[in-house]
DNA sequence: TTATTACCGGATGATTTTGTCCGGTATCTG
DNA sequence: CAGATACCGGACAAAATCATCCGGTAATAA
């Protein structure tokens, strides 16, 4: 569905949005990376993404590390997230891989994909990772196995 | 959503129905390339996938080829095909890569995607390559760019 | 100021996916 | 039977993805 480094990217911007919203205070990559489960430095790579298109707030030194304002808590949609890993390929791109994929010149599938493809747009567009983060604080979703 | 090699063996199968349906007749390797926008030895690969996987049937020497048989035409779903090349991660895996992902511990997005993935194999399971090669044949859809 | 902390960024390497090449083999035609 | 055709199968190569390493830099704390 998604690359590996959208899925520890989602996962990651969850985790930091709970510790933010839990205390407010900024959680390392260490951290984040054994809580998640994500190897640590490919998730700094990750993570480095998220910084520049403005999802994830960073603060260098000691006591630094990653946090979500409570404007990103808000506003940040999951979407916003899978579009800077993953580009718009898996939301908008044809099923069957034509460049060119539309009612003028459909492929088979095209008809059948659009309710799914919109869907999926939709669980991404109105879920905020504040929203999400919610939902792991309260044990309603894991960001890794338990065994 | 689906890998390259899926992409072309789903649009192979697809022309080959097609073809089959048409007139009966195999068509080679080089037409299937052709027809389809795919690289021609990448695309023998994947057919040859679904040939074991009893998909699709081919015949060697001159005047072989690919071809579907009647039985073929009417039971082979799209589901086979995406299974016989990229397995069930995308059918059955977690969205964020979760390896046991249940109700039982369910990832903050396991709800929201439960619907999406119903009716993406709902999708797959219903659709026939004879019935969306016919589609093909009426022009209702296409396998390839036209410039 | 100085030392430490922790993110940043580039280089590098491993693995998977994508794609090519070519000899082997089965099969049809003459 | 002989020759040509076209799929089969393994080896090989290129590109993308996944992953690691390490020095640089900003910021904090003593």
């Amino acid at each position: 569905m998604f690359s590996k480094a959208c899925e520890y990217g989602i996962r990651a911007a969850i985790y930091i949005g709970q510790q933010s919203a839990d205390s407010g205070r900024r959680v390392g990559l260490r951290d984040i990376a054994t809580e998640v489960g994500s190897p640590e430095a490919f998730t700094a790579k990750v993570l480095q993404q998220l910084v520049r298109a403005g999802l994830v707030t960073s603060v260098k030194g000691p006591t630094g590390g990653f946090t979500l304002t409570p404007e990103q808590l808000r506003t940040v949609t999951l979407r916003q997230v899978v579009l800077a890993i993953d580009g718009g390929q898996m939301l908008q791109g044809c099923a069957l891989g034509l460049t060119q994929c539309s009612a003028k010149q459909p492929c088979p599938l095209h008809y059948q994909f659009l309710p799914i493809r919109d869907q999926l747009n939709e669980v991404l567009r109105t879920h905020t990772i504040g929203e999400l983060a919610g939902k792991v604080h309260d044990g309603l979703g894991f960001l890794r196995q338990f065994s």
